[in-house]
DNA sequence: CGGTTACCCTGGATGC
DNA sequence: TGCATCCAGGGTAACC
């Protein structure tokens, strides 16, 4: 589920509840998202009585730093974070209980592909970070990005979601960042012109700002905030879930394709907006 | 080595 | 109603 802005809003909205505070205990409900040799037994016992000093995003990694160690938990599609109640309660993972105030922070993940790992200090997480992943997508300048791109014979949409290229960009803002640059998904990444790929540069921190602002992207069932509430991005954005409604730039109907590349996944553009590559 | 697919999981929507 | 099929915002191991 989450990507980039959904990631940040969750961090955001955790901090107030988490930051500064001790951990008074840490169930944990599933053992199955545990990498490495932890245990949920190993775990809670670590984790409980720990002080979190900080809470951090890196690309779409949720990091819960602590005199304990370093939490890091990866949502992928839909893990999700909640300070209310939750709403899929057969799915809770995780349960913070904060010892100031007695108030529970839940983790739930319905299809069970979230990661949860712990690292013994910020070095070992931001290394085991670095190993798969580039720079983060709000702030990689347009050199390193295309430099990056140049190396690639690939399309420009599975690069642009490659967290090795660069970290945080998923489905839904790669075809967003696209269409807001121009550029048609099955482009050749390292085939980009100067102007081209300067678009592309100032449109990633663009829309994922606008995202973020937002809050997020919500549809169906999955992604709320910690409070509940619905992203309200998909109801602003440019191509994503729009297939067959008009383009908000020049009224041509929103195609939806399956490119090479991506196997499985959807990718929406304009073909007007973002001419097919000849 | 770069690029592509097969698969990991589960639940909801849709079709017969 | 029941059952099969497809789809989903992510990521990695194995393969060509």
């Amino acid at each position: 589920m989450p990507e980039l802005p959904e990631v940040e809003t969750m961090v955001r909205g955790l901090r107030p509840a988490l930051q500064g505070q001790e951990v008074g205990r840490l169930e944990v409900l599933d053992g199955h998202l545990l990498e490495g040799d932890l245990t949920p037994e190993s775990l809670g016992a670590t984790f409980s009585g720990a002080s979190v000093d900080r809470l951090e995003r890196r690309g779409k990694w949720v990091v819960v730093l602590s005199d304990r160690g370093v939490l890091v938990i990866q949502p992928r599609m839909t893990g999700g974070f909640w300070l209310v109640s939750p709403e899929q309660s057969q799915h809770v993972r995780l349960i913070f209980s904060v010892a100031s105030n007695k108030r529970q922070v839940w983790f739930t993940d319905a299809r069970r592909l979230a990661r949860i790992a712990l690292y013994a200090d910020m070095d070992a997480a931001e290394a085991a970070f670095a190993r798969s992943h580039g720079p983060d997508a709000l702030t990689i300048p347009l050199a390193v990005l295309m430099e990056r791109l140049r190396k690639t014979s690939r399309s420009i949409k599975p690069s642009l979601m490659d967290q090795k290229v660069l970290a945080g960009i998923g489905n839904i803002y790669a075809d967003e960042i696209l269409h807001r640059a121009r550029i048609h998904p099955e482009r050749v990444a390292s085939a980009l012109t100067d102007a081209e790929g300067e678009r592309l540069a100032a449109a990633i921190p663009e829309v994922l700002a606008e995202a973020i602002a937002a809050e997020g992207s919500s549809f169906d069932a999955g992604y709320k905030t910690v409070l509940g509430l619905e992203g309200g991005f998909l109801a602003e954005n440019a191509v994503y879930g729009r297939a067959g409604k008009p383009c908000r730039v020049c009224g041509e109907a929103i195609v939806r394709a399956k490119i090479v590349g991506l196997t499985g996944r959807s990718t929406y553009s304009c073909p007007t907006c973002q001419p097919p590559p000849a």
